[in-house]
DNA sequence: ACGCTCGGGACCCCCCGTTCGT
DNA sequence: ACGAACGGGGGGTCCCGAGCGT
């Protein structure tokens, strides 16, 4: 019988990301995160000694490979450059919408707030974009897409999708997302003739 | 003779507007404007009744209104729709570029960090973002774009840049936002033909 | 009209000086400090900005200023060294006896606990003692000692008292201080023949 | 074979004797003893079950017992009360200034930053100051002292140590107990004749 | 009336001394 | 013997009123 060893540790990473996407990194206090994780502060300190800037990497790495994997799940399968294209940003404009317009990309605001002032942050960010548009790229190549086609797209698409993320959140209406997707679809489509 | 009244008022927002740009709203404290500002903290509270919400939202507003007037002169002239969206990247780049990565845009931070928990300050921020987006599209018009079009494009645009900055301000590099412009500035002669 | 400006500084310092003695540099809290002076914590960042250090410095130069006053004017008068000395002796015991051995020197205690380890507080420390030196010294050179001599007993009168505070703080009976004081007198006293 | 069972134990309060001479009672943690005796945190609530006073009191007992050990040799063999004393006050003054003024009296800092409001340290460092004593008047009455001398001289020998244990730790030079040295000896020789 | 020093609690991150389960 | 977890302060700083000084 595996004992799952600490949970608490990824209950604590957890309540990290999902409070980093909707407060950002200042906004979020270690308090709330323990709160959040229904766990006492203290552990914390014995789990990521660094502190916080540990626990917020620790974080954003398991934020961005969690995304990684649902990407790479969800643009598998049959489809051209747009249907691609159109499932990466559905599937993004869906987990928004569906939270009300809460939760957004945690990478992304930690970026903003701190980037590049904070170098290791910074780096890691960083990495997990180019891991994100890594993603992107094979499969539009895989549909077809000539490699240099294939990283246009790919940076266009999490540009736009980022940029949807920031723009929708204040608007708090599909309208911008919805006009993005089909923007974006448009000329995955002009790309693929 | 007219004294310039409190032109204090004006070094607390220009102040506030550069903070937020760089450190977002948590990160940006009271003390830290005062002292970017040269002026006592004191006096905040006599400018700014109503507390930093205030401030920020009168930064907010001087930076969106700010930005809308460089956008207005810088794609007015002959062109293409192309040629306006490139005016139009150009611009941000730069300026993100030539302050080594630093200044992003405050909106955009404010944006995820508050949004849309917040409802004053949402409101204004998606009132900042339409008023850009006016301007895009007014300026995609009389290049010859059809209003759907205009509008089409001036979004992705916009959520292209914003995008590109959160993404660029983490990498530090400008491959990003030179695929961003390359992209778009194609999609824009596509709609064009 | 002379405005009282801030009591409450001379309160925190006070109080400062009082916790010091009892329990010590690391012993002593803000928390506790902003209790004994019955004032809120939030105001004593603003009064010692520095944070802790400078109120310990200020407290530390408080005290040790206090007491050099109260020896110059307990030690003036008529009288041998041995006289000197044991106003000097006698005035110590009886601040330490009348607190029930709680209240000893915060000089000291805080000497121990951070120097040399913490060189501003060193640095503060070393000069108070030194002023006091320079206080025993002057009063025994009135009484008839030469420089050499005066400069013994001070120096000897000083780290006795010291030591004796160390010791009756733990055994909390009047012994060891009396068989000190005693043997301090006939040195004196050997000394002035 | 008897194993030497736990040398940990010898370790734990080895440490704390060392923490304690240099940054006192509150200024040591448990975890600073533990990466000091570079053993782990853990172990030590299994040999010091009633924790921190536990392990002070151990350190104590320990650092006391030493001192009087050494003391009673380096006091042995021919001599006056004078050169009794000055062995005594040289050896102390050897150890600090050899250490560059942080190895101090661990037993004193101990005892201003707790005494007498711990009752049980007080006791023992009470008891430990009394060995002390016994030991020095033991060595004076050897040489000839009366035990009314040797007493008065023994206590006044101690204070002076621990009172100019203070004040040199702060001046970090050995003019202070150089004076004390010669004054002590001085002192000692006027009793013995 | 206007400007700003002075002062006030709440809270942040860190880390403390301690116990529990293995 | 010890890795893991736990609340409770540690010092510091936040955003903000109250009242003196011009």
């Amino acid at each position: 019988v595996a004992r799952p060893k600490s949970d608490s540790k990824d209950l604590f990473i957890a309540a990290t990301s999902t409070l980093l996407r909707r407060k950002g990194y200042h906004g979020t206090s270690l308090k709330d995160i323990a709160t959040e994780a229904g766990a006492p502060i203290g552990s914390l300190y014995f789990l990521f000694p660094a502190g916080k800037d540990q626990l917020v990497l620790a974080a954003l790495h398991a934020s961005g490979h969690g995304v990684e994997q649902v990407l790479d799940s969800v643009l598998a399968g049959e489809g051209t450059a747009e249907a691609v294209v159109r499932r990466y940003l559905s599937l993004i404009e869906a987990v928004l919408v569906g939270s009300g317009y809460i939760d957004g990309c945690p990478i992304a605001t930690v970026a903003l707030e701190v980037a590049p002032l904070h170098a290791e942050l910074s780096a890691a960010i960083a990495a997990i974009f180019e891991s994100w548009l890594a993603v992107l790229e094979r499969h539009l190549r895989r549909v077809g897409l000539t490699k240099s086609k294939a990283r246009n797209l790919a940076t266009l698409s999490l540009t736009a999708v980022e940029g949807a993320l920031v723009v929708t959140r204040a608007q708090q209406r599909p309208d911008t997302f919805a006009v993005v997707i089909k923007a974006m679809t448009e000329f995955a489509r002009s790309l693929s003739e």
